[in-house]
DNA sequence: CAATTTAGTTGACTCAGTCAATCAATTGGA
DNA sequence: TCCAATTGATTGACTGAGTCAACTAAATTG
């Protein structure tokens, strides 16, 4: 895609999404708020202290439209303000209880009105258009904080995005056939029938709402863990959440008084075998095998608790 | 992955897109127009010809203010309207030779700020930015055209789409546990692990790349084809796809020559049992189970080919 | 410590956008 | 077929969101 196309598709989002934000917009209409005020609740809302400066530079603001603004909020007691300390030109600008609440009435209505939008889509849907927002905004606004990255235990949908993004990732990147699907959907499935929360556990990354990793610690029997399908999708690598999960499951198999852990993976699969090292296990078994297609070294390793 | 987490996501997306897009629309500050102005003369320099009812559709504005407007432009000699020759209360737009110079240069002022962002940029991030736009647009933007629906065999991932969809939609609609998710997982792992492409076949309906729909058959042995999986996502029903389906996996069971079909399914499911009855399957047997938490109907239909 | 910059306020203004009333053409029933 | 309701477009009358310039007060600079 050339440069000037790429400048006319993005000129044509911007179209269509000053539009769009103006439906939504309307959200506002019915409450003593216009859109700026609504915008100035929503900021000083969400940061809780800032001066009116920095409400400027971050909205864009006029300096006398934003004072007057401020001076209404005040006298409706819904802001206070308080000087700055280390700047008494300056003024700190908070939410009092009013103001939360109204404030709070704002992001239901927003919620309400982007709620309404998603009922009307398909079932993951949401995921991709939110996935995309956050594309752009880090794209975007270098300044964006990337939400925390959470682990949890898996629920209800975990185990069919582990099968889909691992499928997809090892098709694409290694050429794996769907028998691999296969595999991962059968050691999913029977993880969950025969779930034992006693000795067995998953442990899903995720990050604002999208699932970016994974791991099992099944129960083999004869005091054997099994580690199984650990997956870091490509937007996490590199952060050491693969250490992290895999040390979870160390730790989860001492405390559940596991003597070994063992796992299976694929000596192309560089970046997993690091961590196995670094975390002790031993490759104790190797062999060559067409499962998946191409011709693959598989390996058995083994960490002793 | 909860809802309100996206939710939120977006708002916070709007919210920054909302600022962004303030910036942008200083591009014409220094030209003769306003932004109400400079949406007016973009649309009617895209379009060509439309009627002012469709402008304001469109863009959402007051009919009065439109008017004003097009009288403005129409006395500056940038757009010239004729009556609709099939409608004579309205007329249609459309620029003249001024208007499309005028609308050129809005052109070339937008396109320069695009590209001052897009010059800060690493190589290959434009287009990422392009290709999140291009999805939250095809997503969001209802008058898009629909991408065509499309029935298609199975290809990687799809199975941990099922898996997905399917658990989160019973888990959310009718409590269903995860013993689902993993009675979905290991049928969908079986099935391509076992996969027999003479006798088996997936069916995925997509539209614009997105899964909306499945249908498996199996074999079951005995010339008994097995019909599992059936699942019409909440965006595709009431377009007669979930039969659509049924009819495909009848058309293909009769061509391998089975002699019978046969499924399970649960008696609350009735837009499924609806489909099942009118196809000419019969209910031979019916018995209660707790296999997913909730008491439910599981029952057996037939249909002899 | 004078000159300059920065944070915030106030007065004065204007024009972008809204609301209600009206006209003219079209559509939809009884 | 004709009357009532609807739809497209326009105009008058208005208002309040947002702008600009001038000013005060505190902080910074050199």
């Amino acid at each position: 895609m050339s440069d000037s196309a790429l400048i006319d598709a993005a000129r044509d989002f911007n179209r269509f999404y000053t539009n769009f934000l103006g439906v939504l917009n309307k959200a506002y209409l019915d409450t003593p708020f216009t859109l700026t005020d609504a915008r100035v609740l929503f900021e000083v809302g969400s940061q809780e202290r800032l001066s009116a400066v920095a409400l400027v530079r971050d909205l864009h603001l006029d300096a006398a439209y934003l004072s007057r603004i401020l001076k209404r909020f005040k006298a409706e007691g819904l802001l206070e303000t308080t000087p700055d300390p280390d700047d008494r030109r300056s003024q700190l600008i908070s939410v009092t209880d009013r103001g939360r609440e109204q404030f709070q009435e704002l992001v239901r209505r927003s919620n309400a009105q982007i709620a309404g939008r998603f009922d009307k889509l398909a079932a993951g849907e949401p995921q991709s258009i939110v996935g995309a927002m956050k594309t752009i905004r880090s794209l975007l606004d270098p300044d964006a904080t990337l939400p925390p990255l959470v682990i949890r235990p898996h629920r209800t949908g975990d185990m069919g995005w582990i099968v889909e993004s691992q499928a997809k990732f090892y098709s694409e990147e290694y050429g794996w056939d769907m028998r691999f699907e296969g595999l991962v959907a059968e050691v999913a499935g029977r993880f969950l029938s025969t779930f034992d929360p006693a000795m067995e556990y998953a442990w899903i990354a995720e990050r604002g709402g999208i699932n970016i990793g994974s791991v099992l610690i099944t129960n083999g029997g004869d005091g054997i863990a099994k580690l199984r399908l650990l997956y870091i999708d490509k937007s996490a690598r590199g952060l050491g959440l693969g250490k992290t999960l895999v040390d979870e499951c160390i730790r989860f198999a001492r405390a559940k008084g596991y003597r070994q852990i063992s796992l299976w993976t694929n000596d192309i699969l560089s970046a997993a075998r690091n961590i196995y090292l670094k975390a002790g296990f031993q490759l104790v078994s190797e062999e060559k095998h067409r499962m998946f297609g191409p011709e693959l070294n598989g390996q058995t390793w083994i960490l002793d608790l």
